[in-house]
DNA sequence: GCTGGCTTATGCTTACAGTCATAAAGCGGG
DNA sequence: CCCGCTTTATGACTGTAAGCATAAGCCAGC
């Protein structure tokens, strides 16, 4: 019995308030940086020159294996950051990211930004706030992929996200990604999301509405 | 054609410097804790109190999930800090500690380990690289467990392990790991792993030499 | 030195995620 | 408004990882 209540409100996706103030980052020295649709803003293995911080626009950070499966590392919204390892350890970034949108960044430049840290503990300790929760994201992905059955992957990524209130709609449940997100988030096939989301849909755990995914 | 070369060398595991100097610890006020095989040191979900460090012995950083699946997120050793995710977002613990063989810790309550941060700027950058590297070991987990097959997810790892000098021996190239700990790190099952690397050995991409694992 | 639990090992069976092919619906850009 | 690309959808087939049973080897602790 698959449920069919007719969802009226309009999307709204929760705020993320900038990690560091914009003004905060002018004033060190950071410049804007425009990005089209499918440009690429940094490779995996590439040497590390910015701390970024994604303005308006979004932003995937990813891998993608010999030949040419994704795997989705993150999707960044504005105000976050993102590729800030190698800031830390001097080694080359661990995935790339491209702008899946016109997107707009701040970029700092390395030797700046570790002096803003120095000097801003508040900002220090902000980034290390971001830093983990991306910790508790890949442990619960960890936890997901090692599920026994695709649903419990989908259940658990889905569960995450609304406890996070992340790439879903605050009221009305919108899941923000796609299919093939879903399946690259998780190491599966789309087609396999697919599938298991009718079946979800059909035992009522989940609502489709004109292809679009609802959990509440 | 299976490798046969025997290992004479005695294993040698790359010491880890402490992450914190064990006296700077204690002059801050951190005590010994000392914990028996198999004794839980913090359990997923609780709240979080102290800062840990291990001195001696090992400890697995794990979720175990509704009826019976172990997922490791981390295999810690001496000099490393362990449960830091929750020093950084005052959210309960992501995975629960249990000490592997007769292990002691230094444990440092929290807001004294805060104070010590903002005051030691060498040691917070010293504990964000620690976290940039488990983000690193993840991206690469997430990566591994997205291969196609097996074989791929299991030398995905053994290559990081070896790259890393992470339970490996520097030497001969001892796993020190158990099939099962590999099993459990990628969301496999015994019986995959145990097969998987006697094909890996049959291929000769792998060295088992009486049931012990070497790569080289 | 014995004993029990952990680790490694192997065979058999089965469910099902992946794969491929095909196609319709939706959307964005010119 | 139309065209093309992306996304969603569905069916058929297949390989293989998981699951279960069983057993031997190994080590730690009493």
């Amino acid at each position: 019995m698959p449920i069919t209540i007719a969802s009226t409100q309009q999307p709204v996706l929760k705020e993320q308030s900038p990690l560091a103030s914009i003004d905060l980052l002018l004033s060190m020295g950071a410049t804007y940086q425009s990005y089209k649709k499918g440009e690429i803003i940094f490779k995996e293995g590439a040497y590390c020159r910015y701390y970024h911080q994604l303005v308006s626009g979004t932003v995937v950070w990813h891998n993608v294996d010999d030949l040419g499966k994704e795997i989705i590392q993150a999707i960044i919204v504005p105000g976050e950051s993102f590729g800030e390892l190698p800031l830390f350890d001097d080694k080359p970034y661990a995935a790339g990211a491209v702008a899946m949108q016109q997107s707009l960044v701040l970029r700092l430049p390395k030797e700046l930004f570790l002096e803003l840290l120095k000097e801003d503990y508040d900002m220090h300790m902000a980034l290390n706030r971001k830093m983990a929760e991306r910790l508790r994201f890949k442990f619960m992905l960890l936890q997901a992929v090692s599920q026994a059955t695709p649903e419990g992957s989908i259940c658990m990524l889905l569960n995450y996200l609304k406890q996070e209130q992340k790439h879903i709609c605050t009221g009305c449940g919108l899941i923000n990604l796609t299919r093939q997100q879903i399946a690259d988030l998780l190491g599966l096939r789309v087609e396999t999301v697919i599938r298991v989301t009718r079946r979800l849909h059909e035992e009522g755990r989940l609502l489709i509405e004109n292809r679009k995914l609802f959990y509440v």
